[in-house]
RNA sequence: GGGCGAUUAGCUCAGUUGGUUAGAGCACUUGCCUUACAAGCAAGGGGUCAUAGGUUCGAGUCCUAUAUCGCCCACCA
């Protein structure tokens, strides 16, 4: 039997283990139709918050609900090495040791990375327990595994080999403390203060200048021209001559492109090709020379001259000083403008001049929007608006940077000696080839999850049968950078989709709508909501209290009251099991009118809720399950049940729908479930792998369903009576109806009479019934001194009120709002007096 | 500059082909320790669905503007 109270601690204890042993999360039966899920990788780099939380809690209701339905499911868990994310943390983790990255050299640091998953890997398992999460753990997978190594680098040959994976020099976005290249999705732009300094370029030989502004005068070393409009009326008849740039003296010229906006500032842009994108295409267009004037670690270089080592920021302030001094300041403007911010590091990016690997994204993008076109092959998005952010961004994406200056991840199968590049599953024959040092953006290799998880390329059966995957559940916020590309990937090296379905979801916030975040230290740990309650309550909270795609504002208030809801489940069981232990099977013959009735809600909610979890809609299978489990059983059904608890139908509805709500719950909350169900005198061997509820026509009732709704609306009626005109049990009735369980529940027997009296009298009536109440009031000297201050106060505020409302510049004047409330005010008043004198 | 979302009860949110009287949780009022549950039961109060137009027999829902808040992308010498 039950515990008298719902312990979450007791119930969760070693059940988790219990289902492990017996492999119900293993794939493998081929008799069943597949149903596949891979897990969004979560990083090696710490514990998992409340975002993965809802995000694993998703994929485990769908694989769950598919699993009782009769798939062969397979949920394939795994990790991701997370390149700069994890280096950034080992490098800390070594820099508070003493340990400097570069001194242990690349082996060494490896190692310590290692170390550093496993320890991660733990963590991560430990919270996929505890969370309950049905994953198939012999199937798990890390990126840098060797068989997803493989993947990495047969894709990154293919695209060599094909011309969509080059070597190039460009501008790209420098981080110079982690000291890498990264993609445009790893840079942050935030608004942040800065300042456009106004420098003075005088004119060769003349005491003109031309006004240039900057946000960035540190780069002025590596300034090869200064252009202006072609068209611009101001500078036309400069074209062609040359500048002397500030500090350093020496001659550029001045250009004329398109570049310079007339309109903006002076029109006068320095050119600073190896600094800046659009610089670096003006340059191309002049053919001018490419100066660097930054180290990799930010700090200035020789072109710089007596700035020389200074970090750009300290050069930028020495510089100010020394163009003051020189009188070649003009201003300093302050503004706020939007500044690049590394993703993990948080240092400010430097538009840099690289070589790096880029993945040609022409043909690639214009594929998946292709395919989306295709009604049977797209990726369905729910909800659907999220399509739109994946075509956007394909049809205007550019070239992807995937090398990035780090030691922890796939380093890129490229070899080199004597200026020939090789590239190749492997190393090529021969002696003095050096491979590349850099390693492979992290995801360059999450693209390929879905598949290189099943063991492509080489041909699998888990490939075979589980790809393409059916569902993808992750947050819009990684869209750009992981949903698409393995959209393109798979299109590219599949020729198919990589899931049919794509449910994104939004971001955890905290009560006021923040995100949550570390800095403002308003992080919830899910560990801590699940030891205070339970699991099944996270996951039902965070499941259900939100639309599809919509951000979630995380409320204690509301776990607290999911807690609630899972205590009224537990508590409705143990009077179920209390009644039924000599049940041993479940006939639904003979049935009463109340049987038919909860019948029939049953099956409509089994309807309604698995239409909806087929649309991934679990707040709308909340609402439908938490109403008919407390409204309709617990509070209806359950009370009327006692009336003929002794009788078989009574018992086998009972169980047959404990037992239904058990399944139905049973992917949001696994563990009551499981513990409750154990408890059933007849059941299947184990709730997870037991049948989901089926809608049975045979056991939909509408006319039983009409009678017992009319009569809980009659009993809500005359108890509601009862109360508004404060009766108390001294009361008779007439009835036109002999209804046992509104004459039970009313406690009627002794009441009931065959003939109107002449007292008070009150009249509850619904479609069919109807009773008159007759009730004798005893007025006491206490109540009838109350009435009549009553309306002595009543008939003085209506006075007050006449009085106001009469005066025309009230009601002229006052706000309308005003006027109307006191009207209602006193319309109410003499409404009540009237009562109070009848 | 382009796009997306939100605006519904005191608070947090549902409301998915336009259809009775707009719902839930929490909070609130009143009465109850009724043998499953007081973390509960019973009854109740509370909403001009942001604003202005329009389509329709009918609009929270569809269309057009506007306002406020939030997010994404692009630009930013």
């Amino acid at each position: 039997m039950l515990d008298k109270k719902y312990n979450h601690l007791e119930v969760e204890e070693n059940r988790y283990q219990n289902w492990m042993d017996h492999k119900y999360f293993e794939c493998g039966d081929t008799s069943k139709k597949p149903y596949s899920i891979v897990i969004p990788p979560p990083n090696v780099t710490g514990k998992l918050h409340l975002g993965h939380a809802w995000d694993t809690a998703l994929q485990d209701i769908i694989i769950r609900f598919k699993r009782m339905q009769g798939y062969d499911c397979l949920w394939l868990p795994g990790t991701d090495h997370a390149a700069i994310a994890t280096e950034a943390k080992v490098v800390n983790r070594l820099k508070e040791q003493g340990i400097n990255k570069y001194e242990l050299g690349r082996e060494e640091f490896l190692r310590e990375c290692f170390k550093w998953t496993d320890e991660h890997k733990d963590i991560i398992h430990a919270q996929w327990a505890k969370l309950g999460l049905s994953v198939d753990l012999t199937k798990e997978r890390f990126t840098l595994d060797e068989g997803l190594s493989e993947a990495v680098r047969y894709v990154f040959v293919d695209l060599y080999n094909k011309g969509l994976i080059y070597q190039g020099e460009k501008i790209i976005n420098w981080d110079p403390v982690a000291k890498t290249a990264l993609s445009n999705e790893e840079v942050i732009y935030k608004d942040t203060p800065g300042a456009f300094y106004h420098i003075k370029y005088y004119l060769e030989d003349s005491d003109k200048y031309l006004r240039v502004a900057t946000t960035r005068p540190e780069t002025l070393f590596g300034d090869t021209a200064v252009a202006v409009n072609p068209e611009d009326e101001r500078y036309k008849d400069l074209i062609g001559k040359n500048v002397v740039l500030p500090i350093v003296g020496k001659l550029i010229p001045i250009v004329a492109d398109e570049h310079a906006d007339p309109e903006f500032g002076t029109g006068v842009v320095k050119i600073t090709p190896a600094h800046d994108p659009n610089d670096f295409e003006v340059g191309n267009r002049h053919n001018l020379e490419r100066i660097k004037v930054l180290n990799e670690d930010g700090t200035m270089n020789e072109f710089a001259g007596i700035y020389n080592g200074l970090d750009r920021f300290a050069c930028r302030e020495k510089l100010i000083e020394d163009l003051k001094n020189q009188d070649l300041l003009i201003e300093i403007e302050e503004i706020t403008h939007s500044v690049g911010h590394s993703e993990r590091t948080d240092a400010m990016v430097e538009p840099y001049l690289s070589k790096q690997w880029f993945v040609n994204m022409e043909g690639l993008s214009k594929r998946v929007i292709e395919n989306q076109k295709d009604k049977d092959n797209k990726v369905n998005f729910v909800p659907e608006r999220f399509e739109k952010i994946m075509n956007n961004w394909m049809s205007d994406c550019h070239d992807w940077c995937i090398s990035r200056q780090l030691w922890w991840g796939h380093q890129i199968p490229a070899w080199y000696k004597d200026g020939e590049v090789y590239v190749g599953m492997t190393a090529p024959e021969g002696d003095g080839w050096v491979q590349d040092e850099d390693v492979l953006d992290t995801w360059f290799s999450s693209a390929l999850w879905p598949f290189s998880t099943m063991g492509w390329p080489n041909n699998t059966e888990l490939y075979d049968r589980y790809f393409p995957t059916n569902t993808l559940v992750t947050g819009y916020d990684i869209i750009f950078f992981w949903v698409c590309r393995m959209t393109f990937q798979s299109l590219q090296f599949t020729d198919k989709r990589p899931f049919e379905h794509c449910l994104i979801h939004g971001l955890i916030r905290d009560k006021q709508g923040r995100k949550m975040s570390k800095s403002l230290g308003n992080g919830v740990d899910p560990m801590d909501m699940i030891d205070e309650y339970g699991a099944d309550a996270l996951r039902y909270y965070l499941t259900t209290s939100s639309a599809p795609g919509m951000d979630l504002r995380f409320d204690e208030e509301k776990l607290k009251s999911t807690w609630n809801f899972i205590n009224k489940l537990w508590n409705a069981s143990r009077f179920v099991l209390m009644n039924i232990e000599d049940t041993k099977e479940i006939k639904l013959e003979n049935l009463g009118v109340s049987d038919k009735w909860i019948l029939t809600k049953l099956n409509k909610t089994i309807e309604e809720v698995t239409k909806c979890m087929e649309k991934f809609e679990f707040n709308n299978v909340n609402a439908a399950i938490y109403s008919f489990v407390w409204n309709d059983f617990c509070d209806n059904y359950i009370e009327m049940a006692k009336f003929n608890i002794g009788e078989e139908s009574t018992k086998s509805t009972l169980l047959y729908t404990l037992s239904c709500i058990l399944k139905m719950l049973h992917p949001f909350m696994p563990y009551v479930t499981d513990a409750i169900y154990e408890y059933l005198p007849v059941k299947e061997e184990n709730i997870m792998i037991s049948s989901y509820p089926v809608y049975d026509e045979n056991l939909v009732f509408n006319n039983e369903e009409i009678e017992v709704d009319e009569i809980i609306e009659f009993i809500k009626n005359f108890r509601n009576t009862l109360k508004e005109n404060n009766i108390s049990s001294k009361y008779k009735v007439m009835v036109n109806f002999d209804e046992e369980i509104i004459i039970k529940t009313l406690k009627l027997q002794e009441k009931i009479i065959e003939e109107e009296l002449d007292i008070t009298s009150f009249k509850v009536s619904t479609k069919t019934k109807e009773a008159i109440i007759y009730y004798e009031k005893e007025i006491t000297e206490e109540d009838l001194l109350f009435k009549e201050k009553q309306i002595e106060e009543l008939r003085n505020s209506i006075k007050k009120r006449e009085t106001l409302l009469s005066n025309e510049n009230f009601v002229s004047k006052a706000p309308a709002a005003l006027v109307e409330k006191e009207k209602n005010k006193l319309e109410e008043e003499k409404v009540e007096l009237e009562k109070l004198l009848s």
